[in-house]
RNA sequence: GGAGAGGUGGCUGAGCGGUUGAAAGCGGCGGUCUUGAAAACCGUUGAGGGGUAUCCCCCCUCCCAGGGUUCGAAUCCCUGCCUCUCCGCCA
């Protein structure tokens, strides 16, 4: 959520800004509805002021033995103007708000102005793409070549989307989570955590998910409202909903491993074969919460981290800086990690990270004591993935394959293959 | 599943329906003392919003959430959510 003061004094500014990622703000609305909170605000007020004194008196006066009588009959005669004015008031703050909730985060000022998804901007490449003396097959072929990864199956047990693996690229999918929740850990100082994966439409809400992109969920039926959470970012993010830190609790950095759930709405015929876009894959995320100053940074941090993995999977990839366009609802700034792939000949998301500034923050009511004011400040909250663990294991089925389509095991993750360092 | 207790400010924890936005303690901040620090002592310290227009004041809202009763609710009633204790069951 926006700061609404931009929505009530800046409402231009804010226009312009939210123009360059394509959204048209409605500001003759929102300006005529901001017109007439104000002013019921403030005669709302003035009636609460009233009958709050009045109140008063009458308690004075009764505790004096006096008759109240009159005083009562003034303060019934408030109450229906009052009902009438907190009832109307209550109506236009649910139409700004309703505004409010579905505007999406004003971009940083760095962020490449861009039309689509094609002018975000490259910003740094890492190796070079590999380069194979036959011809690369795609992990589907190789995957189901080895017998231990089964759409059928799964699509028996479950429909579209999901996957079934097996022996060693079971094995091999739970040891690139392992590395990379050492690594964070060990080497990045996140703190390791394991939360919910059902959560609360609060919590959702609090990240941004709902209301706005609730057919992108999966929802549990029964008694508890809870949905699947489709990235642990939502679990993470919100333990630091309606807590107010003081300054010297910041950074907080935590790393968790989870599923995630994803009901794909929107996105059919994308991806339709094989692992790269499922209904439940793996992620090993990264949030960070940390002062206004320092968000910047920790973004170029946070996906430092992220590419670290990459690095030591010896992973083709490349730094894309989304562009005003491509910019996730909630955020205000985010690189995307692109890793290469063999068999599309092109490089596809496997990381996301993004600072989202306030804009959680204001949802969730987080908060710290700034050490220079004394007063309370939203903090900033920040994510990245560290990476999808799904699309990894793809990345090394296609990058490691050998031409009888075996897969070496990558070095860093010998230590947590027990031995094998071919799937065959 | 059965029985009970409770959700109050950064934290712990009081609070007869009427100067209670809320005692007390801890923590924080400022000061005295000190070479400095600690201790001690003194003072100060809730959040969100609106107005004015700024760091001065005024007002509103907020004691889990949502309804209700009342001239007036942290305090009474209803619903929901959450937490805890005991018994039972159980991975």
């Amino acid at each position: 959520m926006l700061d609404p003061k931009l929505l009530r004094h800046e409402i231009e500014k804010t226009a312009a800004a939210l123009a360059l990622r394509g959204v048209t703000l409605d500001v003759d609305r929102i300006a005529s509805l901001e017109t007439q909170r104000k002013a019921l605000e403030i005669a709302t007020q003035e009636l609460q002021h009233t009958r709050n004194s009045q109140s008063k008196l009458i308690g004075q006066a009764k505790a004096k033995g006096e008759d109240v009588a009159p005083l009562m009959q003034t303060v019934n005669e408030l109450s229906d103007k009052l009902k009438t004015s907190e009832e109307r008031l209550k109506e236009i703050q649910e139409a700004l708000n309703s505004i409010y909730w579905s505007i999406p985060n004003i971009p940083h000022v760095s962020v490449p102005v861009g039309a689509s998804e094609k002018d975000n901007q490259e910003i740094r490449q890492w190796g070079n793409p590999t380069t194979f003396d036959f011809i690369p097959k795609d992990h589907v072929e190789l995957g189901e070549g080895l017998s231990q990864m089964d759409f059928t199956s799964a699509g028996k047990i479950s429909g579209a989307r999901f996957v079934v693996l097996s022996n060693k690229l079971a094995r091999l999918q739970r040891a690139i989570a392992q590395f990379m929740l050492d690594l964070h850990t060990q080497e990045h100082g996140y703190v390791e955590m394991y939360v919910p994966y059902l959560v609360k439409k609060e919590s959702l809400f609090g990240t941004g998910q709902l209301p706005k992109f609730y057919d992108d969920l999966f929802h549990v039926t029964g008694d508890q409202k809870l949905s699947l959470i489709p990235t642990a970012e939502v679990p993470l993010t919100n333990l630091s909903a309606d807590t107010l830190y003081e300054n010297a609790q910041l950074p907080i950095k935590l790393v968790a491993q989870t599923p995630c759930f994803r009901s794909e709405a929107g996105s059919y015929g994308k991806d339709t074969r094989g692992m790269i876009r499922q209904h439940q894959f793996e992620k090993v995320e990264l949030v960070q919460i940390v002062r206004p100053e320092d968000s910047y940074q920790a973004l170029e941090e946070l996906t430092g981290h992220a590419e670290k993995v990459l690095q030591l999977l010896q992973l083709p990839y490349r730094v894309v800086a989304l562009c005003t366009a491509d910019l996730g609802f909630a955020s205000s700034k985010t690189y995307d990690l692109e890793v290469w792939i063999p068999s599309q000949k092109m490089y596809r998301e496997i990381s996301s990270c993004s600072n989202f500034e306030t804009f959680h923050a204001r949802r969730m009511m987080a908060r710290y004591r700034n050490p220079e004011t004394q007063k309370t400040d939203y903090v900033h909250t920040l994510n990245g993935s560290g990476l999808a663990v799904g699309r990894t294991l793809v990345a090394i089925i296609e990058n490691y394959q050998d031409k009888r389509g075996r897969i070496r095991i990558p070095d860093v993750l010998l230590p947590y293959m027990s031995g094998i360092e071919l799937i065959d």
